[in-house]
This record gives structure tokens, sequence and C-alpha cells, in this order.
DNA sequence: TAAGTATATAACTATATAGTTATATTGTCA
DNA sequence: TGACAATATAACTATATAGTTATATACTTA
């Protein structure tokens, strides 16, 4: 049984979707996915992976939390930081593709 | 053959995802691209249709051509648009199912 | 040509947020 | 207990952008 109706999506539905959008669309954020995709990963490591600042990879790790996409775990003095909704790999996966496709066709324009 | 390197992604790249999925982090972005989905509408049509002002709706426009998501086509007077990539619907997809679970998962919790 | 219609753009305001610095909180270990 | 280490948070600044209003541009038709 299909549940979804493509005909109407109510704002709020909306919202939430574009939600998830904005919280894929820092380039730090998506960085920190593709850290955490290799295995959990307490802040200070993550903060030394992609070379930001520890208050900042807090933040941008509170945003990807609230949205659901990672979960965390203490132990000790440390956080351990993972990835809770793969979905987020096969949503980078289609962009990469229409990114490649688009820019084909650029480079194609140019002969 | 498979192209795509998992194990590292340059900053540029990192950018351009991050772009693509600003681009979509706009509820009223998701909606044009909603109305487009039925088929080609004019600027007015889609003004009507999102029940914004034509400036706005036309800047908008203008940000998903940019992205290479719709493109257009000047007929007399008005100006018709039209999806240009289908893979928006395969990502709002995909986001909408990662968000039905999260739901679902938080519903559960309250039992 | 003049009036009307459709679209694009410029200038502006208000708001959201990424990053920084400083500090609070919590846990570890001597 | 005191010093240290890891993380979170608060306050701030700078920047980006959604929406508005006014106007420019281009086409159509009387």
């Amino acid at each position: 049984m299909k549940t979804t109706n493509h005909r109407e999506m109510s704002a709020e539905a909306l919202s939430l979707v574009a939600g998830r959008f904005k919280v894929l669309a820092e380039p730090l954020r998506l960085q920190i996915l593709q850290v955490l995709e290799v295995g959990e990963s307490s802040v200070t490591a993550i903060t030394n992976a992609v070379r930001s600042t520890q208050p900042n990879v807090s933040k941008h790790l509170k945003i990807l939390q609230d949205e659901g996409l990672v979960a965390k775990r203490s132990e000790g003095n440390s956080v351990f930081y993972r990835i809770a909704d793969e979905s987020v790999f096969a949503l980078c996966e289609l962009v990469c593709g229409s990114l490649k496709e688009k820019f084909t066709e650029r480079s194609v324009m140019f002969g």
C-alpha cells in the first residue's frame, strides 16, 4: 500500500522536509557525517578530523542530533557520536550523481 | 565501474553538495517544484499556485535554474518553467521516508 | 504609438545562523 | 581536594538571504 500522496503536501510537511535539507546544507556538517560514516567518534576526534573548533563542532552535533541524524553515548569524560540515520548517505549519493550529470552537460556545452 | 570514492571528498565537492541541499532548504522552492512536477507552468501561474508575490517567485525560480533544477522557455510575453532534474523528487521521497520513521520512533517513545 | 501584461531586477529590511571567545559543567586522576 | 581534560553553552559579530516595494524590460494588441 502506498501511503505518500504526491498531489498534495501540507505546508507543515514541506517545512519539515526543507528543515532536513537545511541541516544538510552546511559543508561542515556533511564533513562530520562523513567522519561518523567510518564509525563512532568523540567530539575531540571529530574536531581534529574536520579541523574546526570544539564549540563549533559541538553546536553542529547538536543540530544533527536534533534532526535525528546522529546519536550520542557518554563514556567517562567523553561523548561518542554515531550515525543514527543512514539515509543521509543515500541523499548525498543522489546529489553527487545529479551534480556529476549537471557538470558533464555543461562541459559538453563547451565542446 | 564505481567512480565515487567514499573515503575522501574534497572541500569543494562538499560545498557543491551542501549548495544543492541549500537550494532545497526552502519550503517555497519545494512548493514550486511540486507545482512543476505536474507540468510546465508560467511564472504567473506558479505565483498563484504557491500564493506568493511575483518578484519573490521569480527570484526563487532563478535560484532553482542556477542549480540546474528547472529550465525555462519563453513564449510571447510569458516564460514557462519546467523540471530539469527529476532527482529532486527522489530526494524528497527519501527525506519523507526518513522523517516518517523519525516521528514514528518518537511516537512509540510515548507509548 | 500608447496602454496593458508578464517577467526580471534593484534596493531595502528583517531574520537566521556560522564561527569565535569566554565560561560553565562534568568527569578523571594525582 | 585540586589540577586537568572533555564537552556544552552563552554572548557576540559578521554574513547570507527571504520577502517587500518600486521600477525596468520586453512583448502584445488596440
